[in-house]
DNA sequence: TTGTAATTACGAATTCTTTCGTATAACATT
DNA sequence: AATGTTATACGAAAGAATTCGTAATTACAA
């Protein structure tokens, strides 16, 4: 079988984390990860060394804390994701999946604006 | 491990195509997927007699050729997916989504509009 | 009727992912 | 030095999801 590509789930919450707060060692991860998730140090550890192998992540062995960073770009592993996503669930509409999205969460006036506004690009590049 | 729930990726190409054409046997499931996916006959059965094992489908056994229908709501499946996809991939934000997703694929001026309409809507919703 | 094709049933093999126990080494504390 | 704490390494087990071979069943056609 062909697992459709990229990051699995539990290694992007690693990646999450990873993004949010630069290098970090397999502890600070495991602590942040363990606020909303059960689970055990070593199955962290695991899989930021299987994240290792996959390139997915760096890893600094220079001292004996290794200290890891993301590998791969936040923005193209959101964006190929989401193109996944939208083939997989959405059957390739991406509008109908921004439907939902817009529909179904809050969204405060600042986000509002900014996709107004690319919107408006978008339309302005079209003409 | 708890997969974050509901249909696994291959369950979700099935229910696309159920939702698409109302109620199907295998065969036709089976045309339809291998027209952009190169899978055997009775991997698509056999997933298709668990999906309707997990209720995700009904199943007409009524003549030989078992007919198939979608027994989950196409709006409420994608909905709930599209939450755990936001969490996982977006750290939870909505809006960076929706940005990715009009930035990234092209979307005519009619959806344009229907997007926009929807912004209006919640706009005047807020205030 | 006999054979051929189509269909479902069953179960096993494979692959991918996650989980964790245990071993070993490094470091800290007393 | 002895003891306890914190790391990494390794590998195995468990769990999902997918894949497919083969058998049994039914329908159909020659």
């Amino acid at each position: 079988m062909k697992r459709s590509q990229g990051p699995t789930e539990s290694e992007m919450e690693i990646l999450q984390i990873l993004w949010q707060n630069g290098s970090c060692t397999v502890r600070e991860v495991h602590e942040t990860l363990s606020e909303k998730k059960d689970v055990g140090y070593t199955t962290t550890l695991k899989i930021m060394q299987i994240m290792a192998d996959k390139n997915l992540v760096l890893r600094d062995t220079s001292s004996r804390t290794h200290v890891y960073t993301a590998a791969i770009d936040q923005e193209s592993t959101q964006k190929s994701m989401l193109s996944n996503f939208i083939t997989n669930t959405f059957g390739g509409s991406a509008s109908s999946l921004v439907l939902q999205a817009l529909g179904n969460h809050k969204t405060n006036d600042s986000e509002l604006r900014e996709i107004k506004n690319l919107i408006e690009q978008i339309e302005n590049a079209q003409k």
